[in-house]
Parts: structure tokens; sequence; C-alpha cells
DNA sequence: AAATAGATTAGAATAATTCTAAAGAGGGAA
DNA sequence: TTCCCTCTTTAGAATTATTCTAATCTATTT
């Protein structure tokens, strides 16, 4: 991604556009394997771990990136989260797809009547398994 | 909760009706604090905090919990799991919902034809604010 | 260019969770 | 009922993902 676009993104969200933010951020928006933080320090070893988890705080923060727990191996996997878009995880491989074929309105409307608040967000994961798998 | 239907409950998921299983299940039916590993130990304290992991563990096995990350508090939170349902989370208090407000067959439907795979499963987190909150 | 609020860093600290290995107890078989 | 075997429980140690500290640096505003 072009460098200025990047620097936008986070300035229009109140983040101060580093040299390390930028790589991040750029590094979130093209890579698609839901990487935890240690996954993106063993790409970016220049920044420190504490950078990194720094940066994903505030990128998490104000939006831009959502964490999933896939609750297999106890750490937080981070998505860009340019588009709203909800997660299909394949409980033999823990595969993680994007997916946006689905209209949340309904489901937030849901959730305003049954709560009685404004609703800011979602997190969906849909587990499944793969038809020919035996069992 | 009468014990001879938590037996059949445990049973009939394969797993041994210990006393101290009885005791967890018991505790996670009757609590709608979504409650941490830690709190059920501090209130069934005769219970290793050991014994309280593995049991949760089994009990996520076999699909009577679920865990809940909330992700603010860094502890995963275990909820009975008797029927279906989703979480509104309020962002402000963390206070977590439940509601069934909800049909997730067309999203089980759109996830299925985005993945291929048999769906098995979901996680719903609605995320949300109260109305009267400046801002 | 100077000022300053906020960001980065290495390393230490924290704490949730998992592991170990020894002792105990369900539940099926006879 | 009693035996037996496999699975469970336990205390405490170990692990490790994440957060904290406090010193140094830098992006942005004036």
């Amino acid at each position: 991604m072009t460098e200025p676009l990047l620097r936008d993104i986070l300035q229009n969200h109140g983040l101060k556009a580093t040299s390390q933010r930028l790589t991040i951020l750029d590094y979130l928006m093209t890579h698609e394997t839901h990487p935890t933080a240690e996954m993106i320090h063993a790409d970016l070893t220049t920044i420190s771990l504490a950078t990194i988890y720094n940066t994903l705080e505030k990128l998490v923060d104000v939006g831009i990136v959502i964490v999933i727990d896939t609750q297999k191996d106890g750490k937080r996997h981070y998505d860009f989260y340019g588009e709203p878009h909800y997660h299909i995880i394949n409980s033999r491989t823990n595969e993680i797809i994007d997916a946006d074929n689905f209209d949340v309105k309904p489901l937030f409307e849901a959730a305003r009547q049954a709560s009685g608040l404004n609703i800011t967000g979602f997190h969906i994961e849909i587990y499944g398994v793969d038809p020919d798998d035996a069992k």
C-alpha cells in the first residue's frame, strides 16, 4: 500500500503516523493470515515486541483492527477490519476464513431490542468442519 | 438443580460424573455471571484451581459450556450453553447479556455457502453503549 | 527550529493457564 | 459387592502471553 494513504488512515483516527505503525498497519492490510503479535514480530524483526503490542492495542481501540480469540492456541489473533465481516473457523484446522455475505442489520435490531443499547459493533465466529472429514 | 439430572448431562456427553464436576456444572447452570475460572474457584474453595480448569476444558470440549473472551480483562469467561444464544456486551461496563431473539439459520446458510463447511456452532458478540452515556 | 506530548524500547514483572507426577475415585465386569 | 483399570484430582512448579517501567526518541504543532 502507498505510504500517504496509510498515513491518512492513522491520522484520521487520531494516531501519530510513526514508521513502526505504518509498517505494522501495512503488514496487517496485506496479510490474510490473522497473525498473532508474535507472528508479526517474527516478520518485522526490527520492531520491538512491546511496540507490536502497543500498536495493536491502539489500532484495536480506534476500530481499524479487531481481535479474534480462536480459543485453541491461547493467543490473540489480529485482523485488519477495513470492511465489517465475520469469521468462519474450521474446527479441525483452526483456519480462519473471512466472509461478508450476511446482513447484520436484523441482528443489530434484535440486540437493540434485547438490551436497549446503541449497537456499535459485532464479532461473529461460525464454527464448521469439512463435510468429508470422518464424523 | 437435582443431582441425578446433572449426572445424566455429564454421562450423556461421555464424562465421568465426579463430585467436582457435578458441583462446577451446577454452579455454571445456576449463575448468570459468566464467571472466570478464578471466580468459580473463589466460590468453590474446596475444588482445586487445576480441577476447575480441567473441568471447564472438558465441558467446553463436549459443548455444554462456551468461552467468552471480552478482550477487556485478559481472562476467559465461561457460560453454560444449555440453549444456543448470543451475547450483548456493554462496552462501558463490560456487562454480558444473554439473548436468543435471533434466528441463526440464515447466517449458518451464508457461512456454509462461503466456506463449504458443515456448520457446527457459533459465537456472536454484539457490542453496544448505553444511549444516555455521553457520546 | 524548538517544544512537547506521545511513542519506542529492552528487559523485568505479572498473572492466567498448563504441566507434572503422585494419590484417589468412578463405574463396568464378574 | 468387590476388583480393577482408566480417568480424575491435586499441590505446586513451570510456562508464556501480555503488560509494565522508566529512559530515550520522534512526530507534530507553533
